[in-house]
DNA sequence: TTGTAAGCGTTATCAG
DNA sequence: CTGATAACGCTTACAA
């Protein structure tokens, strides 16, 4: 009737708790003969653990590090946020976090942290950096030495990552192509800018949405795109020149970080009012754009359920336990001016 | 430096185990002064009760009842599904779920169904109904009979619910005035239909679509509702006449079920490749819609978010701990083709 | 290779 | 009014 515990099944299988426990754990020193009777046991009685009480039992801690891109980054800040506020949670109950940072545009200094990393405490890691064969290598270290690593809103697929949390880029870049053709009538040209196309996000985005404008939307034509490299002066410029030059846009899709010097240069091109701006992730300064109408709709994950994922992801890869993807898929959220969170 | 616990307490109270727990229990038959000592001592060590172990030793199950609509609908019906798939995972940890039905339209069964609840063997109840004087007295009852109550998807605004889980719908009938007013880009009469103007959230999203269409999209002309009540062969046939009666009709707002037979009869109308639609909740058909392009966008909650919600903020409830809002909060999804999860 | 007993942080049942 | 003490389901020395 009741849910049967450790107890129940050592009753059944005529062992011992300790031996079912080694069973249940999977721990040396049991005979073949006496696993299979546990085993049956378990089976018979449909026995599953209690995950809370054997926490209790172990007082255990999960150790997380959260590596997380450094710098001034209206996203990653508030990424931080929420995982700060997540901490004070439930979520955030038996786990012991911490968060480093990495410099992106250097990948010894990333692999030279990642490398840092103690091993030996550490049950997990979600990392958000670019993918190198250098990282790959780290990954593969830190897997080998039984550290659960997660990949955090940039995938890294050719990495022995556990788990990708986060949007698809190719998806995102569609949704994004889709909304700019629906909400663009008539012909003309899109300027595509991001802050580099050397990152994977970035490419995947704009292959996403050149299938969707090319293949539904032959009238508009996306530009080639243009780069800032982080560098605001250089984004303003730029976008200011091309805006200029180029009288047939009537669209722009920023890809990448940068939407403030973006923004900035299409108000004084004073040519803002008539063009569909479609950008990603939801900062202070798309959030402001979209109430004031500059821009038409944001890409966007929450950024919320991505830290409380990834802590649940982790958790539960420590702990070997089926993951319930339901809960963790993170959505490719689109938002307008009326229902921002 | 570890955390501090109920011993911990007790020593530094200088009292012992059992009336450390009284106190934290609030339970009757403690001095003052020896309340005054354990409070102090919480204070000072910054003690947080452990709930898991306290649900070990209490051995506690929570008790909760959803209360959910009968009768075949797709959103329902997802709905029960999520909470299906929800069950069998951590989120229902140490709860037993109970889910009746009743007739929507039955108001005297419902009400007869929330009283027929066993207050005394219920932590609480999730309610998806629409609000009456009687319900509202039903929800009294339950609330000084120490039942936690939570709306789910339909608010309770004037009842004594303790939380309201879903989306607000002016907010919701906002955003797809938004779109509607944005996807078309020309003059014209938007058709608006659903199952009955006598539901409090199609008066709520109808509120929202027309303030966004007169003020920001005055090119549009929103029609009168016409509502089915939810009669399929109804619901083909005066949209069916609607359509062909009225040329200028260049978009369509579904704002309740039934998008089955409305979209049948856009098909038989011909008209519906240069109508804009927008409907609310994913379902299967309106999944299938958005695949098809017959829908150009689909206003939705996540249902799955929405049940464990549900749970979550119940269970939080019956513990009497604080809402973990940011967790909760549900959003107002905008799901066209190309971001259908 | 297996079993006994103590303990994790909390609650509950008794006595005192 | 207060305090030992056993229990919840599980893990883990330490014995056997």
């Amino acid at each position: 009737m009741n849910k049967p515990t450790v107890h129940d099944i050592a009753k059944e299988a005529g062992v011992s708790l300790a031996t079912v426990d080694r069973v249940l754990n999977a721990r040396p020193g049991v005979r073949e003969k006496t696993i299979a009777k546990v085993q049956g046991a378990v089976e018979r009685l449909g026995y599953v653990r209690d995950t809370y009480a054997a926490n209790l039992a172990r007082q255990r801690l999960y150790h997380f590090t959260f590596v997380l891109p450094e710098g001034p980054s209206q996203f990653t800040d508030t990424l931080k946020a929420a995982l700060k506020e997540a901490t004070s949670s439930q979520i955030a109950d038996r786990i012991v976090l911490k968060v480093v940072t990495v410099p992106l545009h250097d990948p010894h200094a990333i692999v030279r942290t990642l490398r840092s990393l103690n091993a030996a405490r550490l049950d997990g890691v979600a990392i958000m950096v670019p993918e190198t064969p250098q990282v790959r290598d780290a990954v593969a270290r830190l897997k080998d030495a039984g550290v659960k690593v997660v990949a955090l809103v940039s995938d890294l697929p050719n990495s022995a990552r556990d788990y990708f949390i986060g949007i698809n880029s190719i998806a995102a870049g569609r949704t994004a192509g889709l909304l700019m053709g629906r909400l663009i009538p008539r012909e003309g040209e899109v300027l595509v800018v991001t802050n580099s196309m050397r990152s994977r996000d970035s490419l995947d985005r704009r292959l996403g949405f050149d299938q969707v404008i090319s293949n539904d939307f032959p009238r508009l034509k996306a530009l080639p795109s243009i780069e800032s490299y982080d560098d605001a002066e250089r984004m303003e410029k730029i976008t200011r020149e091309v805006i200029m030059s180029r009288p047939d846009i009537v669209g722009v899709y920023s890809m990448g970080a940068g939407n403030m010097p973006l923004l900035s240069a299409l108000r004084k091109s004073e040519r803002l009012a008539e063009l569909v701006v479609i950008s990603h992730e939801l900062t202070p300064a798309t959030r402001q754009a979209l109430m004031d109408n500059e821009i038409a709709a944001v890409i966007a994950q929450n950024v919320g359920h991505l830290v409380r994922s990834a802590m649940r992801i982790l958790r539960t890869l420590s702990d070997d336990l089926p993951i319930f993807e339901a809960q963790e898929r993170i959505r490719i959220d689109i938002i307008v001016r009326e229902n921002l969170p």
